[in-house]
DNA sequence: TAGATTGTTAATCGATTAACAATC
DNA sequence: TAGATTGTTAATCGATTAACAATC
């Protein structure tokens, strides 16, 4: 088969994300090609899993040479959907939701916060980092105007299906959550969940053991 | 052999406090048993999953009943580690930084912030959320005097190798990384790392494909 | 050509799931 | 006893890894 129709394992499409990290690295820093075993030093993870991987995306590099830096960052960022903006809305302007709308690290990456949504009217009308915040019942004509194409889920854990499910009626198929709750949504929609508390708990675990660190990962919890 | 040998798989691992949850929540509610259909309900997982998890913690059910809720919340949480506060310190103070110390999930989950510490000396000196930041050098007497067990990653990337080391160097053994950057530290320290531009992009591979949710997780990324 | 490095195969390992005997 | 539900086995699936032929 040829390679536009593999599909790409989970497992891989998670790493991507951190090689195209590392391929922006030696971008900026001028180094032309780039070779797997230097690649799975910077990514954390062995060569033979970056070979892999990059395998499926189509055969991209030079055998006795390396993968071409510039070209294969050309090919991930295709392959990720990242040649243009995403513009999030994020909901629930609480300390997290706020915290997220300040950090830069969303904007930077390419997923702008294009608005921002709450259920409090006292905090309607109020504007955090140069975005206003809209009462959520706006959130169709916000998804439509500002393009939106990721919700982000920054409310208390009694309000996040509400949020999610609103979401989901307005257009949005891809959301990432931050409450400490699960979410029952349409398969078609993907959920990402982002849980700290989890996380800790976690090195909490292995503490324990204190038989060091099995602790590997970035954290995709199940939906 | 007999179940306090066995060892605990880690994908089990990163579903106890998903359980842990749950099970907070039943107990809060005064039910008294649940089943494993029901909890992998809850949870967002299938019932057998739910089963061989729960069987590595021991054999805590009762055929034809389900399982005491309040009991195996206190198995559990003994597994877990989460029997006492576990203090933790976050490393730069930036906007993640502030908003991490602002938020209060960690403090409500039993990982009170014990210490905040920066390399920028405008910064220590001033306060946040009730605690004071601290220069960098200080993290040994901080550690020692806050019984600080998790160090928490808010720097810039390029800042959080050096941090991180300090923080080993320190005593600490477990990180919490939310700087976009890999860490390398001996391999007795568990590291999890939490990067939001990696889920979101993760989104953005599923949102192409439109042929949604792929994207199952809570995610633990290679250290 | 000799050395380097990919791309792929095959072996291994770990996680998931269905099924069902055990047993409350 | 009859019904419900666990705990465990065995089958399956997906991910990792080592090894090496292909080839620059």
């Amino acid at each position: 088969m040829t390679d536009s129709e593999r599909r790409i394992p989970e497992a891989t499409v998670a790493r991507l994300p951190v090689y195209l990290r590392c391929l922006t690295e030696l971008a900026e820093d001028r180094i032309p090609t780039i070779s797997s075993e230097r690649l799975a030093d910077m990514a954390g993870v062995n060569a033979a899993k970056v070979r892999k991987d990059l395998s499926y995306l189509g055969s991209y590099g030079t055998r006795g040479v390396g993968y071409d830096v510039e070209f294969l960052l050309f090919q991930m960022s295709r392959e990720l959907g990242l040649t243009q903006d995403w513009p999030v809305v994020i909901a629930g302007v609480g300390n997290l939701g706020q915290a997220l709308a300040n950090y830069g690290g969303f904007t930077d990456r390419g997923f702008p916060v294009g608005a921002l949504v709450d259920v409090d009217p006292s905090k309607v009308g109020t504007s955090i980092a140069g975005v206003n915040v809209h009462h959520i019942d706006e959130l169709p004509e916000l998804v439509a105007d500002k393009g939106i194409a990721i919700g982000v889920i920054a409310t208390p854990a009694g309000a996040a299906q509400a949020a999610a499910e609103r979401m989901v009626a307005a257009g949005i198929t891809s959301i990432l959550n931050f409450s400490p709750s699960v979410l029952s949504l349409d398969a078609d929609v993907s959920v990402r969940k982002v849980d700290l508390a989890v996380e800790l708990q976690i090195l909490s675990f292995y503490r324990r053991r204190s038989d060091g660190a099995a602790a590997v990962g970035s954290s995709p919890l199940d939906a």
